[in-house]
DNA sequence: TTGAAAGCGCTAACAA
DNA sequence: TTGTTAGCGCTTTCAA
């Protein structure tokens, strides 16, 4: 199991090892015989190449770390997936790091990343203050880019919808559909993302004049079990709101649960909503009103914004992508149901830039 | 940001550069005295280590690579998420590959990763016949291991479940349930599970006398949306099964939609299995009845595999894990709904394990 | 227990 | 266009 190195083929073809890798990777120009003669050598050889060697002579891995508090949510599942086609398409190749919603797991992999000479570290880091100091540290030595969260003092480049203005369209969704008041399923808050969705709500649903209550704010996790627990208890109430908001689409698949355990009538009863999108959402009866995130933009920007830093730009950059709505029955719209292609999306385009690079 | 080397940390402390590697490495005894003057520079200079430097010294990077058909389909995200937990807690660390089903892209993720110089792969490859010499060749220079499917022809390490076995357990309780007749939802036949489940269907239908036809035998591709369509071909008949196996959970999900879209009720009509058991298959309703397989316990064999490999062990391994059903309503057995502990498992143990090494 | 020195396989100056 | 040479940062003999 001994492996060829350059010196092999170089020898085979009677060439120098300088102008094997030089006509391997073509990065300076060979002659055509030269060059026949060595890609022969290094098929005959079943030559294959050391990356690490290669790295460790240009300072350069062609690898991203991408670290998510959970691999198995189907939101960043999808994120990852986005990444990782970027990445294929240009060659490069995607350490996949899940921190399991623990600041210190999620520390160890940014070392461990660090010390292996990534070329940029994506990052949901999970907690909005906990996380800061370790992403602060790994962000002082390799390019760094936060995605749908970031932790609070920080200074790195960012990627994400703009929480806000999913507020405003799933609340004035909601309010066309004639609900006056509304109840809020999200996370306990412990990063930016679930804290700007939750000021968005009561922005929104004071701006609309819709009715909200403080034991209508429940904050728990996202999950599906915690969607159904909250909402149980809502519904143990004899005041029902109109509308149940949720912060992911896994507690709107809860809410939309628990609604049925309990007889309640989606959308007659209560409307239900959602954020994300993720596959599932328009499979349930009744598909879910959610928020569609522009996954594969904003995995494109994140790897874009690496590239653009480790050529040595300076200010940060926060990118906010403008999110859609995807009407569907949970908000009795009469919204298309299972599947189908989603032609009622907007185009989700550039929304807004805070700062860019030069 | 110019990195902090041995070097450096050797001057601050006094000693050579050495001395440094073993006092951090803890591999061979240093003095206490030192080990405390090496720490304090180490931190003071904040040396965090360059693990290609070490690789390429060592020829062993600590990465294992793993390819899977596709990283959104949610039993193999969970496969990812059981891998990348087995090698966090042994400080390694995992390049995700999807190879989205082409063969060629496939051999493209082998190459790379064996020009990484992985110590490792763990594949799910994605065609039965034409994904065996990209195998064949990554196997031939670096450990392999086969996850739940596996290439034809080839002499690797292979771990997953007995597929012939959960279709007896399927087929016996449907048999159980009284159905007396079924029809069988899966992909093309591209690779060695798919084939499997379809021998095991056919065999355990005709132990137990259960009437099919040919026609009743849909194959397309592991999908939600194929599902459904392949289970509105069934509905649109007037002699329908009593019962639908379906290959995966997404398929299971997509005739459970299709049945509900059509008015037939399930379990009442028809009964409805899936394989898999996904997180997601608890959560509708009716709830799926499926199989389930030990992930971790796949996910920590294969790892152990791939040890024993890189210590040159000789004769591959195949390990048979024994799946488990899991009844839910799908059935009609009245089994529990939604996203609770499931009890009714049994144990999965070690099945068969057909030979392994010394 | 510590240090000196070689070298893992590759690429980038520099020369020719 | 090609070859020579130095060296990326680390670990590991070998000697002391």
């Amino acid at each position: 199991m001994h492996r060829i190195t350059i010196a092999q083929v170089a020898a085979k073809a009677g060439v120098s090892t300088a102008t094997v890798s030089r006509a391997l990777s073509g990065a300076r120009p060979v002659s055509d015989e030269i060059r026949r003669r060595v890609d022969a050598a290094a098929r005959e050889l079943g030559y294959s190449g050391n990356t690490i060697a290669s790295a460790l002579r240009r300072s350069r891995t062609d690898t991203v770390g991408m670290v998510v508090p959970s691999i198995a949510n189907p939101f960043f599942t999808s994120l990852v997936e986005s990444v990782e086609h970027v990445l294929q398409a240009e060659g490069r190749q995607l350490f996949l790091c899940d921190s399991r919603q623990d600041t210190s797991v999620e520390e160890g992999h940014l070392r461990s990343l660090a010390a292996r000479q990534v070329d940029g570290i994506i990052i949901s880091p999970c907690h909005g203050t906990r996380s800061t100091p370790a992403v602060e540290a790994a962000a002082a030595a390799i390019p760094l880019v936060q995605l749908d969260r970031h932790v609070a003092g920080t200074n790195t480049d960012w990627v994400g919808v703009d929480d806000h203005e999913s507020m405003r369209l799933l609340l004035e969704h909601l309010h066309g559909t004639g609900a006056r008041s509304a109840a809020f399923i999200s996370s306990t808050l412990t990063n930016s993302s679930t804290e700007l969705r939750l000021a968005g709500f009561r922005l929104q649903t004071q701006r609309l004049a819709m009715r909200t209550r403080p034991d209508w704010i429940l904050l728990g996790e996202y999950s599906v079990d915690w969607g159904r627990r909250a909402t149980a208890v809502l519904l143990g109430d004899a005041d029902l709101p109109e509308a149940i908001v949720c912060a992911d689409d896994l507690i709107a698949l809860g809410a939309l649960r628990a609604c049925r355990d309990h007889g309640v009538d989606v959308p007659g009863d209560i409307r239900i909503t959602g954020y994300d999108d993720i596959d599932f959402a328009a499979l349930f009866e009744p598909a879910l009103t959610t928020i569609s995130q522009p996954r594969d933009r904003i995995a494109a920007e994140a790897v874009r914004l690496l590239a653009t830093a480790a050529q040595g730009g300076a200010a940060a950059a926060h990118i906010a992508l403008a999110p859609s709505l995807v009407v569907r029955q949970s908000t009795g719209a009469g919204g298309q149901t299972g599947p189908q292609p989603m032609s009622s999306r907007s185009e989700p385009g550039e929304h807004q830039e805070s700062s860019s690079r030069p």
